[in-house]
RNA sequence: GGAGGCUUCGCCUAGUCUGGUCUAUGGCGCCGCACUGCUAAUGCGGUUUGGGGUAACCCCCCAUCCCGGGUUCAAAUCCCGGAGCCUCCGCCA
């Protein structure tokens, strides 16, 4: 345990606090039973009493009601701090994944074979060129109305977002998922359950007047959906394919991809999200991974899988998988999907458990991107480019786009 | 935004005015047993949920009547605050 919590970089001594705080809850919750015990022997006893056996039994009650207050007082104290320091640390990381920051990573597979344009004779467009000439992608005029990292999708580009969500949607139907439209305002207790406001806090809108969050991807309704819920074992794996907007501050990204969509403030996604018996977790996170790879070639995107390092893996992840897909004008691979296996870190401070015969006890939950829209975007326009700025549609999407086979620019 | 009503152990429900024997009633459902030569009917018993004690079981303790405070020796019950749902009015895509 300590030696992944120093993997996150947290302080061991937060552990040995916790731990101490722990015992504390516990041994105060033992003596406000017994106080509690005796204060109910007596409440049956005084109102068979008279006289000064009842005079008796009233002030040896009195001395007891002081007792458990105190007592109760105590138990409240210690289960605060244990929730306090609770909600520090971080989850557990699997021992498997890499050490480091975030150039650590492992490539764990290549898919796909990355376009030659410089054979075919031609240099390519970056998306936000071809995203003009195909009057898809209005930047300018998004950061006129809402500021810097914002655009608007027009035309074909409004019709290529739509066409991406509804063949994701029917994707993640085919495999079995459940899809949902979830709020994208939800209250500090969903946010804090999934982990969202410990390190991640900055990168979070926060509504004050009303103490609501701008949610920066589905998995936190989805996450809440089953808050303080027990679910019965047989009714596992649940799986949900949430759609929503997503919201970002970005704060720290300053000058960091600051051209085109490819980090905006403001974006759609749709998420797969997994409830399943610990045991099964590593085999569901396998299976997320296996969904995206499955969406990417369908997209006949060319793209590489990693295994994130310590340093890059967020507060509620102790693994996670990440698809990059090739960007030509980058002349790199940039994270298109994420799958985070968050074993039972979130059900634990979400309250959500499973019944096992007559055992009962958290669940797991994973998480993982089938389509974040934006980026998906960039990096089907780059590859999929022709030399006259046109773009293939791939056909797995062509019945999400009315048939249509390739995407031409407009005039003017 | 304004007015009113509601919230009890899976579902429905009694109880709240009048605080203690509420260790929460009854029905449905569910589980077990018995009986009947079949899964039906009937009878009997069990059935809130969570935490702790226990190697485990039996069992015992604590909490739990939407949530949080308060009054009291004692709260499902009285007082204050809040949430959710419903109805009506206003406003609105």
């Amino acid at each position: 345990m300590r030696a992944s919590q120093r993997a996150r970089g947290e302080d061991v001594d937060l552990v040995d606090a916790l731990l101490s705080a722990d015992e504390r809850r516990r041994s105060s919750s033992v003596r406000f039973d017994e106080l509690r015990s005796e204060q109910k022997q007596l409440g049956k006893l005084i109102p068979r009493a008279s006289g000064d056996e009842k005079a008796e039994l009233l002030k040896r009650a009195g001395e007891l009601s002081a007792a458990v207050k105190a007592a109760d007082a105590a138990q409240d104290e210690a289960a605060e701090e244990t929730q306090r320091l609770l909600l520090r640390l971080g989850n557990l990381v699997h021992p498997d994944v890499p050490v480091g920051g975030e150039d650590d990573f492992t490539v764990l597979e290549t898919v796909g074979t990355i376009r030659d344009f410089e054979a075919e004779g031609f240099t390519p467009r970056d998306h936000l060129e071809l995203g003009q000439l195909l009057g898809a992608i209005d930047v300018e005029r998004g950061a006129k109305v809402s500021g810097s990292r914002f655009y608007y999708l027009t035309g074909v580009g409004a019709l290529l977002e739509l066409a991406l969500v509804n063949a994701a949607i029917a994707q993640a139907t085919e495999a079995g998922f459940v899809p949902m439209l979830t709020p994208a305002l939800v209250k500090p207790r969903a946010m804090e359950g999934t982990g969202f406001l410990g390190q991640a806090a900055e990168n979070v809108y926060h509504l004050e007047k009303d103490d609501y969050y701008l949610v920066g991807t589905s998995e936190v309704p989805l996450a809440a959906y089953h808050m303080d819920e027990i679910v019965p074992a047989e009714r596992l794996p649940l799986r949900y394919a949430g759609f929503s907007p997503c919201f970002r501050r970005e704060a720290g990204t300053y000058g960091k991809d600051t051209r085109g969509i490819f980090r905006v403030h403001q974006f759609d996604k749709v998420e797969m999200f997994s409830y399943v018996d610990p045991a099964d977790a590593e085999a569901e996170h396998r299976r997320l991974l296996e969904w995206e790879k499955q969406w990417l070639t369908g997209l006949e995107l060319p793209f590489q899988v990693i295994d994130v390092a310590t340093g890059d893996l967020g507060a509620s992840a102790s693994r996670k998988y990440d698809c990059e897909a090739w960007i030509p004008t980058q002349g790199k691979y940039r994270e298109l999907t994420s799958a985070s296996n968050c074993d039972e870190f979130q059900a634990r401070r979400l309250s959500i458990r499973m019944r096992d015969g007559k055992h009962v006890k958290p669940l797991a939950t994973l998480n993982g991107t089938l389509c974040a829209v934006p980026r998906t975007i960039v990096a089907l326009l780059e590859n999929h480019q022709q030399e006259d700025g046109s773009v293939r549609v791939p056909e797995m999407l062509r019945p999400y786009l009315g048939g249509r086979d390739v995407l031409e620019p407009v005039a003017g």
